[in-house]
RNA sequence: GGGCCUGUAGCUCAGUAGGUUAGAGCGCACCCCUGAUAAGGGUGAGGUCCGUGGUUCGACUCCACGCAGGCCCA
């Protein structure tokens, strides 16, 4: 029985816990990090790093954060902290966007009946309790994350300085000329007398009139004989015939004129048999593109002309291929009319009642004008055909009656090309737009927009700081109305504005600069909350004393371009002519395995909360941080095990590094660079090269980069080959011995800055690691800066040399695998080797015969001229030749090495340790 | 239907001014160790580089058309 000399080893010894059970760990990290005001010691830096602010898109103030929310806050957790610890003063102010439909409605919902019973001012008071709620939830769940920020005092869109800011930004756009009013068609419920949001919709089924009506054709394409000639159209709606003013063709469609009944008909010819039947004679034909312009009697109103446009959303799969056009009444009908300039006519009331514009049909509801209408058709023999269809027809989702679309006043930001829309376009190209394809995006979508509707017809949110004069409807745009307007948001809140009287926003004495009248009424419209929050980097950036104006960068979702990036660059544009931000970085959305999006009915479905309770934040964190997050990003749960089975990697790796520093003591034993041994200094230029990558990556936003080397490095180079190599001087040499202390300075020179480098991805188990690190330290690891490694310095030579050995040692594992597997030996010690090395290899090989142990793991190394034949393996590879056996040897029972001088069970290495 | 984007091993990622048998890590299989041990080491098997057509002496890389998916619109 051999003697038990395990004893009298330098095992590794730590306190690091091999397992992590982060969801405990974690709450109390956020716990000590408070108490330590961590965030706060960051902070004061201002003034001395560098400034870079990334100003933060609030999220909505609604339901708890999903794996998209989560995406987007650790990345901007990465970035914050990535700066901090290059030393750059970078506050993260996190914010919420708190007004808006979705709350109103899940508020109405809660009241129900009582809806109607309440004042506006207290059903405010309600919406911004119910935001209240959601900030709380959403703000501890973001802490969970580990995202550190001005949680204290984030920003919200219903505090009163960001509501005054609406105003102040409104006036200088206004005196800007850049606002303007005009009407635009909104979902309208003339039961309930109310503007609808898109969201209070609901589809049910409807029986509608569906009716064919002559349009008497009297300018058209030049070939075509005008006489007794009608275009046809087809409608559900009879009541809107009345606002027509243009009928539309498919630019790209054909049309044919059709003789029937003495008429000459017009209608897509894929349409045509439908509506007249296989025997009409066609006489002629047409591109829907020749009708631009063409000139049409309206049926019901002699004397007036609809004219001829084209467009795309002609559908010629139903109808006749040509669209009735009413811009009051219809969103696609609308947009046509911007298009062509056409006048807007809306002769119904808010009630549904035919207006005097609606000649003999005034004063009809536009239920009976329906049946009038195709009464009065038939009469003139303008009407072809008359039904009725039951189709999917939008309902109010309150008083479940069909709604109709009705335009009405509404307040526009002019987007125009000689103004704010070339302005953005210049302001684009200044921006650092990433990735690159980014700007496109962004550029093609404000080229094309519309101008922007910002009013709304509901009551959570902020009024459009908009007075009329009572008598004579003047808007009040002096500076001081303004400034009067926006001193009372800044110091009672939008709130203000339903509680006042309208002389609480006037001037002392003020009178109508139009007809001296001193009568007022406010706007009753509030503003798209894109509005509101496209003014954050004023609201935030501008009036908190902390940040500064613009952005160094905006981090959002690609669906952001039509967004935030883009209400942000408006506002700014159309104030300072500058966008707010200097770079703008877009990542992707979530998606499954299979690259669908998540969603309920498909079960794909990933918790962040739930991630968090399960594998910790850690985990959650490093799965987005490998994730190339420029494009989608999947997770499933296979994606989120291969995390854990990394990050496991990772951990086991530094906790064996800490295990080996156990006696180090960096002040007392640190060797240096210079008088380290030569793989001690291999593997620190190794680590040297990685480092300055892995910085590079993380400057270029290029994070998944960073794990993946880091990763890489780890296992690579120091868990299969350094450490593992070196155990053996770690483990049996003297304590004190120069080499042992020359490795524990490499081990622990790459440990702090590879826990440093992981910081930003996994701060709680980085500050756990820190925690059990020797020598001196910060009282978090958070507050470490990134250092330059200066003192290691890179020799060129010398890495090449390693690299020559390592290429040994990858194929002599291939031969030892095969003694391996044939039985002639079990371990690598055991072995005795012989290699012919390759020409050009010799001399390193024999110039690092001090090494050769680090690349056979085996005392017995024989570089010999020519092949041996009794062996019981060899093998010929492109390094040289290689053969093994058993070694003769004897084996010490301290380090288990076989070697010559091995006397009464132990060698001289390890007896000398012994006596010493 | 339109604009923008994506598609390399089971998973996460490399790779191209177009050039020999497409790389890494994880996972998987088999083996070793038991002094990193609910760890560690070794070897190995996995890819019609989404498809089709084209340009080219030669294409994962360029072009066209598809397919699948994502975001934003209609």
């Amino acid at each position: 029985m051999a003697e038990d000399f395990k004893e009298t080893l330098n095992l590794p010894k730590t306190d690091f816990p091999m397992k992590a059970n982060l969801p405990e760990l974690e709450p109390k990290m956020l716990e000590r990090w408070a108490e330590q005001n961590i965030y706060e010691k960051l902070m004061q830096r201002k003034g001395k790093g560098e400034t870079f602010i990334l100003h933060d898109g609030p999220p909505y103030a609604n339901g708890d954060i999903h794996v998209g929310h989560a995406l987007n806050k650790v990345l901007k957790d990465l970035v914050c902290r990535y700066n901090w610890m290059k030393g750059n003063y970078s506050p993260f102010v996190p914010g919420w966007d708190c007004h808006g439909q979705p709350i109103e409605q899940q508020v109405e919902k809660q009241l129900g009946e009582k809806r109607k019973q309440i004042t506006q001012a207290e059903f405010r008071e309600l919406c911004r309790k119910y935001a209240e709620t959601y900030i709380e939830r959403q703000r501890n769940q973001f802490i969970r994350l580990g995202v550190l920020g001005t949680w204290g005092k984030p920003y919200l869109t219903m505090d009163k300085k960001y509501e005054a800011t609406n105003v102040k930004t409104f006036k200088e756009l206004y005196q800007k000329g850049l606002v303007y009013r005009g009407k635009k068609p909104i979902y309208w419920c003339y039961k309930d007398k109310t503007a609808l949001a898109e969201a209070e919709i609901e589809y049910y089924d409807k029986t509608s009139p569906s009716i064919k009506v002559l349009f008497k054709l009297i300018e058209g394409p030049q070939k075509l004989n005008l006489n007794n000639v009608y275009a046809v159209i087809w409608t559900t709606t009879p009541w809107t015939l009345p606002a027509n003013v243009a009928l539309a063709f498919h630019p790209d469609a054909s049309y044919g004129v059709y003789e029937k009944d003495e008429k000459r008909l017009i209608i897509a010819e894929e349409l045509a048999s439908q509506t007249i039947g296989e025997e009409a004679r066609k006489i002629a034909s047409f591109k829907g593109a020749e009708f631009e312009g063409s000139k049409f009697e309206h049926p019901l109103f002699p004397g007036r002309n609809s004219v001829g446009v084209l467009a795309d959303f002609v559908d010629l799969g139903t109808g006749t291929g040509i669209v009735h056009i009413a811009p009051g009444h219809g969103e696609d009908d609308y947009h046509l009319g911007v298009k062509y300039n056409l006048p807007m006519p809306v002769p119904v009331d808010d009630e549904g009642f035919f207006t005097d514009e609606a000649g003999e049909f005034s004063g009809m509801h536009i239920n009976n004008g329906n049946l009038a209408i195709i009464e009065r058709l038939k009469e003139i023999g303008m009407l072809l055909e008359s039904d009725s269809i039951t189709h999917s027809y939008p309902h109010c989702w309150r008083c479940k009656n069909p709604v109709i679309f009705r335009a009405t006043e509404q307040w526009f930001i002019s987007v125009s090309s000689d103004g704010l829309r070339k302005w953005a376009l210049d302001a684009i190209e200044k921006v650092n737009w990433l990735p690159e394809w980014s700007i496109r995006r962004i550029s093609s979508m404000v080229e094309q927009r519309p101008d922007w509707c910002i009013s709304r017809q509901r009551s959570w949110g902020v009024p459009i700081p908009i007075i009329y004069c009572a008598d004579c409807q003047t808007v009040q745009g002096e500076e001081e109305v303004f400034n009067t307007i926006e001193k009372r948001f800044e110091e009672y809140g939008a709130d203000s504005w339903f509680k006042n009287d309208v002389q609480f926003f006037l001037p002392k004495n003020h009178k109508c600069s139009s007809c001296g009248s001193n009568r007022f009424e406010k706007e009753d419209d509030i503003f798209d909350v894109w509005f509101e929050s496209g003014i954050s980097h004023f609201a935030v950036l501008r009036n908190r004393e902390e940040l500064q104006w613009p952005a160094d960068i905006y981090l959002e979702g690609s669906d952001q371009h039509r967004g935030w990036f883009q209400s942000s660059l408006l506002t700014s544009v159309g104030v300072t002519m500058e966008a707010p931000y200097k770079t703008v970085l877009t990542h992707g959305f979530i998606v499954d395995e299979e690259g669908r999006k998540m969603s309920k009915s498909l079960g794909n479905v990933v918790d962040p909360l739930d991630v968090v309770e399960r594998l910790g934040a850690d985990v959650l964190r490093l799965w987005v941080v490998s994730s190339d997050y420029s494009s989608d990003i999947a997770v499933s749960e296979q994606i989120l095990q291969r995390t854990v089975d990394v990050y496991r990697r990772i951990r086991n790796t530094i906790r064996f590094m800490l295990g080996n520093l156990y006696d180090f003591e960096p002040d007392k034993h640190f060797v240096t660079f210079e008088k380290q041994t030569s793989i001690d200094r291999f593997i620190l230029m190794k680590f040297k090269q990685l480092y300055k990558q892995v910085l590079e990556a993380y400057e270029n936003y290029r994070f998944h980069n960073v794990v993946h080397g880091i990763h890489n490095f780890m296992v690579v180079e120091l868990s299969s080959f350094y450490l593992d190599v070196l155990k053996d001087r770690l483990y049996a040499d003297a304590p004190d011995s120069q080499e042992r202390r020359s490795t524990q300075s490499a081990i622990y020179g790459m440990l702090k800055p590879i826990l440093k480098l992981l910081a930003p991805i996994i701060p709680f188990t980085s500050e756990q690691a820190y925690d059990y690190l020797p020598g001196k330290k910060e009282e978090s690891i958070h507050l470490e800066l990134f250092d330059d490694l200066d003192w290691i310095k890179i020799d060129e030579d010398h890495l090449e040399r390693w690299e020559m050995l390592l290429k040994v040692r990858k194929d002599y594992l291939k031969v030892y695998e095969m003694a391996k597997s044939s039985s002639v030996l079990k371990t690598m010690m055991e072995a005795e080797v012989f290699i012919v090395p390759s020409e050009g290899l010799r001399d390193t090989l024999i110039n690092s015969k001090q090494d050769l142990y680090f690349i056979f793991t085996s005392r017995n190394v024989n570089i010999i001229n020519e092949p041996v034949s009794d062996l019981p393996v060899s093998q010929e590879l492109e390094s040289g030749w290689y053969g093994l056996r058993k070694s003769n040897a004897e084996k010490c029972n301290r380090c288990w090495n076989y070697s010559s001088d091995v006397k009464e069970g132990i060698c001289l290495r390890c007896k000398e340790v012994l006596s010493s």
